[in-house]
RNA sequence: GUCCCCGUCGUCCAGUGGCCUAGGAUACCGGGCUUUCAAUCCGGAAACGGGGGUUCGAAUCCCCCCGGGGACACCA
């Protein structure tokens, strides 16, 4: 028999509910991202329930924007719950619960507030599913406020009562809790309620080996998705961080949901590595369908004033795609990618000044003769601009390996990127003859 | 300081007593390919924290030490 929700309807036994329960004190950091992807997989995975719990009892340092921020990164990073509560909902339930403590004897009031009695002798075990049976002796904890001097209750008072409200079936939350959790079950059983199972998933580290941190930096959930991390690669590393199977790297959501379980967690703390992420990253790029990549391209690329939203439509979302795909395989994020995408709209391209060497008299004159031929151009396949290309090269008497980064820089503005073929066939016949000419009238000097 | 957790390449993981001359990934170094940069391919360097046990045999089990981290709020 399942305890009875709120509302008192009954559950099945079997099925499993877990929750996140972030306190909305501020954005959403990657540690609490894992947290909450953990339990995301572990709810999908069994079939079970997802609940988003949001911890504001902390009244002075909870925000709306806060909450909001939450959501929006849970949303980004796909994890949809099935429910979600507000604590400070439920501050009547609370206090009727510390009232029924009181009664029993394990509550005191001083100084206004209510104490939680630790019992003088014994211990609790805490049989935690990673860490096993985590003993604490009682002597080792202190009695502890439930409800504050202004009747609201703190953190690990709400908690049980709130889990246990909630039916939550398994608590999966970080390790820094472990220490709370005596405390919990003490007063789970003063209540002669029975504890949910409890599993202390390992600490995010950063580079200096401490708990991660807004100190840290790039911490927030968000700001990835502003660097141009895809959330597919947030997940993926994250589900890496503290969880694998066997040798595998690069896991679908689907593959993450099918095979996430307890048992394939570690149990030792991991340090957050940028340079895997952003090799991840990377992956996910080239494995994404080339239309969706174009429009997160193109996206990007108004916002960051790459170009604007007009000159954006007028490529098309086409030639988006095909840009994408040369771009995905150098850029290792969508920013990267958009900061190298102007080659493919059209406008005068920029020359670099320590490219202008380039440009020699024959140079520039088969750079004319090319402009006309590229107008003329009845194949603008990656192979027919080769095929005129060879061909000015040929007739002038210029190697390719001269003519050939001349014409990229004078296409991209740029003396590397993708192969100079796929690039002009990409830009298309018309850019590409106008920035061929304007770059043969250039006066080096 | 006290309590709790943890300890395999720089980093993330594999490894659950013999398949380990310890495997994969990333990052790094060298080479091939290429108009360039990537990608890719080939090669390289790189770890079981230390000491005791247990065992025919230990990265795997036990103990001690050392190291790292976390918790010690009317925050969560």
């Amino acid at each position: 028999m399942g305890p009875p929700e709120a509302g008192g309807r009954m559950r099945p036994m079997n099925s499993v509910r877990v929750r996140f329960a972030p306190s909305p004190t501020g954005y959403l950091h990657v540690g609490g991202g894992r947290t909450a992807l953990f339990n995301w997989l572990y709810a999908r995975h069994h079939k079970g329930t997802f609940i988003l719990r949001i911890e504001d009892t902390d009244r002075t340092r909870s925000t709306d924007e806060a909450i909001e921020q939450i959501f929006a990164s849970l949303r980004w990073l796909g994890l949809d719950w099935d429910e979600v509560y507000r604590q400070t909902d439920r501050f009547d339930r609370h206090r009727e619960v510390a009232v029924e403590l009181t009664r029993r004897g394990a509550a005191y009031e001083k100084d206004g507030a209510l104490w939680f009695r630790i019992p003088r002798d014994g211990a609790t075990t805490v049989p935690d599913l990673l860490a096993g049976d985590v003993t604490v002796q009682h002597t080792e904890l202190k009695d502890l406020v439930i409800l504050r001097s202004d009747a609201t209750p703190t953190y690990n008072f709400a908690c049980v009562v709130d889990d246990h409200d909630m039916g939550i079936t398994h608590v999966i939350r970080g390790a820094e809790h472990l220490n709370n959790t005596p405390k919990q079950i003490l007063i789970y059983e003063a209540l002669g309620w029975t504890p949910p199972a409890f599993a202390h998933v390992p600490l995010i580290l950063g580079p200096d080996r401490t708990k991660l941190s807004k100190r840290h930096g790039a911490g927030s959930v968000l700001d990835y998705d502003q660097r141009g991390i895809l959330p597919e690669a947030l997940v993926n590393f994250l589900a890496r961080l503290g969880w694998s199977h066997g040798d595998q790297e690069v896991f679908t959501r689907d593959e993450l949901v099918a095979l996430f379980d307890l048992p394939g967690v570690n149990t030792s703390a991991a340090v957050f590595d940028e340079e895997k992420l952003l090799w991840l990253n990377h992956e996910w790029l080239r494995r994404l369908d080339p239309h969706r990549l174009g429009d997160l391209l193109a996206d990007r690329i108004v916002g960051r004033g790459v170009a604007d939203r007009a000159t954006v439509e007028a490529a098309g979302r086409d030639k988006l795609a095909r840009a994408a795909v040369l771009l995905r395989e150098r850029g290792k994020t969508l920013v990267e990618m958009a900061d190298r995408a102007r080659p493919y709209l059209p406008g005068p391209i920029a020359l670099p000044d320590d490219a202008r060497d380039l440009f020699t008299p024959d140079v520039r004159a088969a750079l004319r003769i090319l402009a006309v031929r590229v107008g003329e151009l009845d194949d603008p396949t990656a192979h027919g601009f080769e095929t005129a290309l060879r061909r000015v090269a040929d007739e002038r008497g210029l190697p390719l390996k001269t003519l050939a980064p001349a014409v990229r820089v004078a296409v991209t503005g740029s003396r590397v990127g993708p192969g100079l073929f796929d690039v002009l066939s990409v830009a298309g016949p018309e850019i590409v003859a106008a920035r061929v000419e304007a770059a043969a009238k250039e006066d080096r000097s």
